[in-house]
DNA sequence: GTGACAATTGACTGATGCGTCAGTCCAGAC
DNA sequence: GTCTGGACTGACGCATCAGTCAATTGTCAC
C-alpha cells in the first residue's frame, strides 16, 4: 500500500459534477471533459474511475435510484395513517428544491436511454416496481382502514405514479400551465377522489 | 421553373425516415446518414431539404404534433356522450400500434430534447395545451350533464393527461409490470373513479 | 533514502459525423 | 438543340470527443 485510497470520494465527486452537469445540459450534451472540469479533475482521472462514458451514466443513474430510495423510505415510515402516508410521499416527488429537481432531470434522461438500453430498461423496472410496490402497500392498508374507495390497489397505485412522472415532466419543462402549484393542487385532488366519504 | 418540384414528397419521405429511425434507435443515437439511408436518398439531399440536423429534428417534432391532432380530433367530435368522448381520447394514446408507438417515441423524444431547448418546449406547451384543454372541455361537458364528479375540471384534466404520459412512458419501456393491457385497465379504473356513482 | 504503488495529469490519437461544395443529371421552356 | 435551374450526389474538410498512455506526483513502509 501506498498513498491512501480516495477513491470512494473521488467517485462520489465525480458522480455529483455527472448529475450537476446532465441536469444543467442533458445527457446529450454532456461531455467528459464537462465532467472532469466540474470534479476539478482531468479526463484521465475520470476515466480511472470509469472505464467508459456509458458506465459513468449507469452509475449515475443507480446513484440517483438510491438516493431517492433512501429519501424516501424514512419519510414514508414516519407516518402510521396511509392518508398520511400516501401525502407524503406524493409530497416528496414535488419539484421544490434543487436535490428533487436534479433527481427529477435523471429520471428523464433514464427513461429517453432506457428506451434504447436493455441494462437501464432493467434499472428502470426496478425503481418502477419500488415505488409501485410501496404505494400499493399504502392503499392497501388505507382501504383495509376504511379510508380509501374500493378498487385493485396496483392499479390504483399504478395510476398515482405514473401521474406524477407526467405531472413532474411538465413541470421540469417550465410549463406555464403545470407550475410546481398547481401540481400541487392536481395531487390534492387526486388523493381526494380515492378518499372515501367518511372522510 | 423546370423539372416538377417534388420538394412536398422528398420532405415526406425524409421525415418520415426520421421519425422511423429516432424509434428504432433514439434520437441521440440517430445520424443524419442513417435517415439518409432510410429515405433512400444521399445526406446531401437531406441537408438540401433541412438546413441543419437540428431543424431535421424540430421539423419531425412538429410533423408529428399535427399528425397527432388530425387523428384525434375527428375521434373525440365522433362521439355526443362525454364519458364515450372521454374513453375514446384516452384509448386513442394507447401504444396499440405501429403509428402510436412511433409517435410515442416522438413525444418521449421530445421532452428529453425540450428540456434544453427554449423552442422546443414551446412546442410543448402547445401539445401540452391542445390535449388539456379538449380534455377540460370534455370533463367540464360532463359535469354539466351530471355524469362527472365535481372538482375543477382543469386540475382534473391534468391529471388524467400526465397519467397517460406516465403509463404510455412504461408501457414503452418494456415495463413487466406495466403492460398495454394493464394500462388500459388503469385507465377504465380512473374514468370510473371521476364518473358519479348514478352511472 | 529508496522502492512500491495508488492517484493524477493532459497531450495525443483515432474515429466519427455534420455540413459543404463542385459537379452531375434531367425535365421543361423556347 | 440548347439553355435554365431545381434536384441530387457523395467525397471531403474539419471540428469534436471518448478513450489512451507515458510520465509525474504524493504517500507510506522499511
Amino acid at each position: 500500500m501506498a498513498r491512501p485510497s480516495v477513491e470512494a470520494e473521488r467517485r462520489e465527486q465525480i458522480l455529483a459534477a455527472t448529475r450537476e452537469v446532465v441536469a444543467e445540459k442533458g445527457f446529450r450534451a454532456m461531455r467528459v471533459a464537462d465532467v472532469a472540469k466540474r470534479s476539478g479533475a482531468s479526463t484521465g482521472t475520470v476515466h480511472y474511475y470509469f472505464e467508459t462514458k456509458r458506465d459513468l451514466m449507469h452509475a449515475a443513474f443507480e446513484w440517483n435510484f438510491h438516493a431517492s430510495q433512501a429519501r424516501r423510505t424514512p419519510l414514508v415510515e414516519s407516518h402510521d395513517d396511509p392518508r398520511d402516508r400516501l401525502r407524503a410521499f406524493l409530497d416528496s416527488y414535488l419539484p421544490v428544491d434543487d436535490v428533487v429537481v436534479e433527481s427529477w432531470y435523471m429520471w428523464i434522461e433514464l427513461w429517453t436511454a432506457a428506451l434504447h438500453d436493455e441494462e437501464l430498461r432493467e434499472l428502470n423496472e426496478n425503481v418502477y416496481g419500488e415505488w409501485r410496490r410501496t404505494v400499493a402497500g399504502i392503499i392497501r392498508d388505507g382501504q383495509a382502514r376504511g379510508y380509501f374507495v374500493s378498487g385493485d390497489p396496483v392499479l390504483l397505485a399504478n395510476g398515482l405514479v405514473s401521474m406524477v412522472d407526467g405531472l413532474a415532466l411538465q413541470v421540469l419543462l417550465g410549463s406555464r400551465s403545470m407550475t410546481l402549484d398547481q401540481m400541487r393542487r392536481v395531487c390534492e385532488q387526486s388523493v381526494g377522489l380515492i378518499l372515501t366519504d367518511g372522510d
